[in-house]
RNA sequence: AGCGGGGUAGAGGAGAGGUACCUCGAGAGGCUCAUAACCUCUAGACGCCGGUUCGAUUCCGGCCCCCGCAACCA
């Protein structure tokens, strides 16, 4: 069966995120353990790149917008190199296919009915240049934000899209077991919609947000970015077109997981699984909600001064390291923190004294002990099973756990049976020889189950134990 | 207010109806193959009060605290 994954887009008016980081290695561990098994994946990301908030923000660099969102666009492709992911695909929302497929969605979702005109009255505030409700306001109507400023009462005729019209559908949708992970998320969606469901407005006029997708058949709107960017997830196979089948194999005849963020649930599993329901498209399987990072008990912000960036942790650990650190350390969905003592700690205590260290011990015995290498059998490469379903059941952290709990057997193993005293007399050579070969079996088969977590790692264990050579220091000890 | 998540040794985390596990740190031994690494042993913990149960830290109820749902942000 196909598969298919993809992260949320991020917004391009920042950086990219430790958290989208957490998100797009959990999907490239799924993507490569399914391509491991030999199913056809296909993997998708890229960037979200319309909006008001990003036409403002490249003005206030003085770039025109274009220019800012390539420069962004780059900025997150490089990810793919920093993480060494496998092989995904990357849309821009600002890609003409993707806006042909954006205005096609908004095309069907119109012929059922389902989208209507109307005059939208709030309390606007010019500096923020969003519509307020009462709690964001004082008491007296001003922004809490510009607190100069008095919120305007503002009229708009926008165009809306019937989401209360499928609240059935989508609780029904919702009762699917496997349709949100965690399953406490499952409830929250629940629980949204049965609390009532309102249409919400899905364009703005043209004067307010230039860069956008246009509205098909009226010139003087533009649309949301949530319409236009959340049409990505099929847009990147080819829909509606769908030349080279790839939205047949990977959409509508495989398993289909999308993942996001925990603050998410509203917009994957509701507004954009009541637009596919409009639109007569096959629902998402399954979305998968990762928790957050935070840093010092606070959330990562940058006015806090404690963002952690993904690039900052590549440069001081490598892509192995940040890899390791995102899956194993990071609680799959409970928020977790982070700081830098936290990330040295992890990572001298199980990659430098763990990892790394058995591998060379082990390896400087072979390469001076062992006449030629060891030949690897089938059982030795074998991933076990319980491996699978911990990946499988987005327990990365646990799947890791297996993996380093074999890491200590292998120390204690050695210190038990004392190969290096064994080999220096005559009578005990034998025993001893066999026990490095059993060792060298051992961090084989540890290297097999990093394939889809530290492929490089996996990579170069295994060409130690083909040549029989020790490796360099595959995790340095930081200074 | 409401909704959701959480409170586990000195620190940070995992886990689960019946010996509570990991990393760092503390104490005592051991080893020399290894990246001043590794192994063994010891001390030390399930927020509070009830309930269900043969048995609760785990399930249920109440209480007390922390975090998110508003922001440059995933």
């Amino acid at each position: 069966m196909a598969r298919y994954v993809t992260t949320t887009l991020p917004y391009v008016n920042a950086d990219p995120h430790i958290g989208f980081a957490l998100e797009i290695v959990q999907a490239d561990v799924l993507a490569r353990t399914w391509r491991l098994q030999g199913e056809e994946v296909f993997f998708n990301t890229g960037t979200d790149e319309h909006g008001q908030k990003i036409w403002e923000a490249a003005e206030k660099n003085g770039q025109d917008v274009q220019g800012y969102v390539d420069h962004y666009a780059s900025e997150f492709r490089k990810l793919k190199e920093a993480l060494a992911l496998d092989n995904p695909t990357f849309i821009r929302t600002t890609d003409e296919h993707h806006k042909r497929a954006a205005q096609e969605m908004w095309r069907r979702c119109e012929a059922k009915g389902d989208i209507y005109k109307k005059t939208y009255t709030g309390l606007y505030c010019v500096g923020c240049e969003l519509y307020k409700t009462e709690k964001d306001l004082t008491g007296e109507g001003f922004c809490l934000i510009h607190t100069n400023l008095k919120a305007e009462e503002v009229s708009e005729e926008n165009y809306f899209f019937r989401f209360s019209k499928y609240a059935d559908q989508l609780t029904k949708y919702m009762s699917r077991s496997d349709a949100a992970i965690p399953q406490w998320r499952r409830g929250e969606a629940l629980t949204f919609v049965a609390s009532g469901l309102e249409d919400f407005s899905i364009s703005r006029k043209k004067e307010r947000l230039v860069w956008g997708v246009p509205v098909p058949g009226d010139d003087t709107q533009v649309m949301y970015v949530w319409f236009d960017a959340l049409t990505d997830y099929i847009s990147t196979l080819g829909w509606p077109e769908d030349i080279e089948g790839n939205f047949a194999k990977f959409w509508e005849s495989s398993r289909t997981l999308q993942m996001a963020g925990k603050d998410q649930v509203r917009f994957q599993s509701l507004m954009w699984q009541a637009m596919l329901m409009s639109a007569d498209i096959k629902n998402t399987d399954q979305v998968f909600y990762h928790g957050f990072i935070t840093s010092g008990g606070q959330k990562m912000s940058k006015s806090l001064g404690n963002v952690i960036s993904p690039y900052e942790l590549v440069s001081k650990y490598g892509t192995e390291a940040t890899r390791y650190l995102l899956l194993r350390h990071v609680h799959p969905v409970e928020d977790t923190d982070v700081t830098w003592e936290r990330l040295d700690e992890w990572y001298t205590a199980n990659l430098v004294n763990g990892l790394g260290n058995l591998v060379a011990r082990v390896m400087k015995l072979a390469e001076e002990h062992l006449p030629q290498p060891v030949e690897l059998s089938l059982d030795d490469t074998r991933i076990e099973e319980l491996f699978l379903e911990h990946l499988e059941g987005f327990r990365f952290n646990e799947a890791m756990d297996l993996i380093w709990e074999h890491i200590g057997k292998g120390d204690a193993y050695m210190t038990e049976q004392e190969p290096y005293k064994k080999v220096k007399q005559e009578h005990t050579k034998a025993d001893g020889i066999a026990d490095i070969e059993r060792l060298v079996r051992h961090i084989a088969k540890i290297a097999v189950h990093l394939t889809p977590v530290l492929p490089k790692t996996s990579v170069a264990i295994l060409a130690s134990v083909r040549t029989n050579t020790k490796p360099e220091n595959l995790f340095p000890r930081s200074t």
